[in-house]
DNA sequence: TGACGTTCCGGACAG
DNA sequence: CGGAACGTCA
């Protein structure tokens, strides 16, 4: 215990040891959040108020949970059995899987990844004869995945127009057809949880009474119904203890709601709130800059940082004359502090959007400094594996017509867009699957469709008694993959894939101990337990508490789980020390001794669709403070003056998010030298700014001679200072496009307008 | 059926 | 500009 606890801070212990009610804990960035929540686990076991069975953890990602785990098992000596720890999807699918009747599903359902449930959609409206134009697919998606997030069956969605009424429709049809299907998406797997607890009062009883400690990770990131389904798996007596932090609540857009934690405090009575300020990350200079930042947001729950390390070194501040120049500067000062002795993968450059990336990848593969891309496809994403996991899927599940569309003919086998017709419209016919609807096509199109039929068939049952390894190189081996691979030119790497996934399944098997004892619960598992896990009571089939492995699931079907839960990483040379590219949003909950934050411009940070949306500036403000949280050392923040972006060039003013942060804490590395030099020599500079290959618009600011020049700033009367972005027209028709920053783009006649010209 | 051309579009994310 | 998605042709 004295062990436990030592080295903790006042508060963290005080956060640790908290009476058994609801407890809400701000967390700031590098304040030792997931210390204090591993520490509380393992403290309320080794005092005896809950016995490991009595705990669910919550996460949002398999990482999260992960590392909750490990931290767990090296605080102390208890056995992790019956803990459930995992994040909300995959808690979801064991309650899914061991009660899939009461919940009204097939034993072997399967989960559908966002590209399946979007080409399910477009099948959908395919086979409804709905004008996808109007109704776009991805406009669906998002329609029936918000739906489910607020917890709303179609039945519920109130819609007060034709075309919401349609899509409303739309929303049930889907439905239905994952009913018949036997599959569910992600948010369905919460949703129909949901429904199946509060639905059923002894199942709801019986979880409610198991875990009196429910733990709470990134609380902020929450969204209603997963809110819910806390205070469902909660009850009156459940003691939540929920960690988070308001200032890092940057998922908003996709469902995430901040006011869940001012409603946790006022619908749980909580009388803890504990804060954790003292932050073990971060040089003073840079905890300032960030906490001056986040000032300007309004309706926080109120946090200050502090850190006992020192000011540490100033944030520099860099401006470029263009996109280019800015990653070289990057790959000089990455340079610099490699040579001083800085690890590589101690170094993370940070951008707002993706697009940034790839000028800054460029600079640093030409001066060969290793490098590593964050993002992007991951390992069961891509299309190769996702084609082997098709055959096992349909192995496991027949009727999953996602799977069936994607390999009943890949590799080819003679199955054309006229058969798969016919197929279709019997299985609409009949109301059924496409593999079910088979038998019903007749001539050339059926015969082919049989022998698909007798390969899924026939790979069952030769590997029925096999191993999951074996089973998945059998199937991998008879489905034709490698030949049809072997016969593409770039097929080497797709080749490789596909052994992986035999890899996967084989760690797979050994991490869930096929027939031992089993690890902690995260996510799926397949343990085959000694003893009933399911127990009736009252004729109704509960779990049993000490059950250490509820969910009987055959090998198969719980691989396929974990490869729909678990996309993956995507770190082919992870490992190796390597300066780390990401974007912020995926930077959250990582560290690095030296920052980069780069193109801090209007429009692209604050990004301009920010401005039209309700709270965009103030989570792009939220996003920036994560970002700068990040550092430990030392924070370079840099922005250009003319930057690449969809093919043209664009002017952009620096960012507002300069002037909100401390003058003192910053040193400026680019005095306005630049600028002068600009209007000086207009041309000369133009030229070095655009680089090799842009000479077009080089040649455009040339052609117009009308005392106003793109790139040039200007200041007006009531919209402040801008920058010209474009000119139209000419002579005393000329217009302007000008970027105002916050008062957006406006578009002026040069002859009417009353501009100044500003220098630097 | 696949190779190639055209068009369209452009924010961030994990499960 | 670069990619995804769709269309056309041999």
């Amino acid at each position: 215990m004295q062990n436990l606890l030592h080295n903790l801070n006042p508060e963290q212990l005080a956060a640790v040891t908290l009476p058994a009610q609801p407890a809400l804990i701000l967390a700031g960035a590098g304040s030792g959040k997931t210390r204090v929540l591993t520490t509380r686990i393992a403290w309320l076991i080794q005092t005896g108020q809950v016995s490991p069975a009595g705990i669910l953890a919550v996460t949002f990602t398999n990482k999260a949970a992960k590392e909750m785990m490990t931290r767990l098992s090296a605080m102390m000596p208890i056995n992790t059995r019956g803990m459930w720890i995992g994040t909300f999807h995959g808690l979801c699918n064991r309650l899914l899987r061991a009660h899939y009747r009461d919940a009204a599903l097939p034993q072997t359902f399967q989960i559908l990844d966002s590209q399946d449930q979007l080409s399910m959609i477009k099948r959908l409206l395919k086979a409804n004869n709905i004008d996808d134009e109007k109704y776009p697919p991805r406009n669906l998606m998002y329609f029936i995945n918000g739906a489910k997030d607020q917890g709303l069956r179609a039945s519920a969605v109130e819609a007060f127009d034709d075309y919401n009424r349609k899509m409303v429709e739309l929303y049930e049809i889907y439905d239905q057809q994952c009913q018949r299907e036997g599959v569910v998406d992600f948010a369905e797997l919460l949703l129909r949880t949901y429904e199946l607890l509060s639905r059923n009062q002894p199942l709801r009883e019986h979880y409610q009474s198991r875990f009196r400690h429910i733990l709470v990770d990134e609380f902020q990131d929450t969204n209603d119904l997963q809110y819910n389904w806390l205070k469902l798996m909660a009850g009156t007596q459940g003691a939540v203890f929920a960690v988070g932090d308001d200032d890092q609540s940057i998922y908003a857009f996709r469902g995430a709601n901040v006011g869940n934690m001012s409603a946790f405090e006022r619908e749980f009575k909580v009388e803890n709130l504990i804060k954790l300020e003292q932050n073990y990350r971060s040089h003073g200079h840079i905890l300032d800059t960030a906490n001056t930042l986040i000032a300007n947001n309004s309706k926080r729950l109120g946090k200050n940082l502090h850190t006992d390390a020192g000011h540490g070194e100033l944030v520099r501040i860099y401006e470029a004359t263009s996109d280019l120049q800015e990653a070289q500067w990057i790959i000089e000062e990455a340079k610099s502090l490699i040579a001083e002795g800085a690890a590589r993968s101690d170094i993370a450059v940070l951008y707002r959007s993706n697009a940034q990336s790839r000028v800054i990848e460029h600079a640093l593969f030409s001066s060969g400094i290793p490098y590593r891309v964050y993002g992007g496809q991951r390992f069961f994403e891509r299309a190769e594996v996702k084609h082997a996991i098709a055959y096992l899927q349909l192995m496991d599940n027949p009727h999953n017509d996602s799977a069936f569309l994607r390999v009943v003919n890949f590799p080819t086998r003679g199955i054309g867009a006229r058969s798969l017709e016919q197929l279709q419209d019997a299985a609409k016919q009949y109301g059924i699957s496409l593999y079910a609807a088979v038998p019903y096509v007749t001539g050339k199109a059926g015969t082919s469709l049989g022998a698909f039929i007798k390969l899924i068939e026939a790979a069952r049952f030769e590997t029925q008694n096999l191993p999951l390894p074996e089973m998945v190189q059998v199937v991998i081996d008879a489905s034709g993959l490698i030949t049809h691979y072997q016969n593409e030119k770039e097929g080497a790497d797709r080749i490789e894939n596909l052994e992986q996934v035999v890899s996967a399944a084989t760690l797979f098997v050994s991490e869930e101990g096929f027939g031992h004892d089993a690890p902690a619960l995260l996510g799926p598992t397949s343990q085959q337990m000694a003893g009933p896990a399911i127990v009736t009571q009252d004729g109704v089939e509960i779990l049993d508490a000490d059950a250490p492995l509820p969910v009987v699931m055959s090998p198969l079907s719980a691989f396929l789980s974990h490869a729909s839960l678990e996309a993956g990483d995507n770190q082919a040379q992870a490992g190796q020390d390597a300066l780390q590219l990401m974007t912020v949003h995926s930077a959250k909950g990582l560290e690095f001794d030296a920052v980069f934050i780069t193109g801090l411009e209007e429009g692209l940070f604050p990004h301009e669709n920010s401005q039209k949306e309700e709270g965009g500036v103030e989570e792009e403000r939220r996003l920036m403070y994560v970002a700068i949280t990040r550092a430990k050392r030392r924070l370079y923040i840099s922005f250009s003056q003319t930057r690449m972006l969809h093919g043209q060039m664009r002017f952009n003013l620096k960012s507002r998010f300069f002037e909100e942060m401390p003058e003192d804490s910053l040193k400026w590395l680019s005095p306005k030298v630049q600028q002068h030099h600009w209007t000086a020599h207009p041309k000369a500079a133009w030229e070095d700014a655009l680089g090799a290959g842009t000479n077009q618009i080089a040649q455009n600011i040339v052609k117009k001679d009308i005392g106003w020049r793109i790139g040039e700033s200007v200041a007006h009367a009531k919209f402040g200072e801008g920058v010209i972005v474009n000119i139209e027209g000419s002579g005393g028709n000329a217009r302007a496009h000008i970027n105002f920053g916050r008062h957006g783009m406006k578009l002026l006649d040069l002859s009417v307008a009353k501009l100044e010209k500003v220098s630097g």
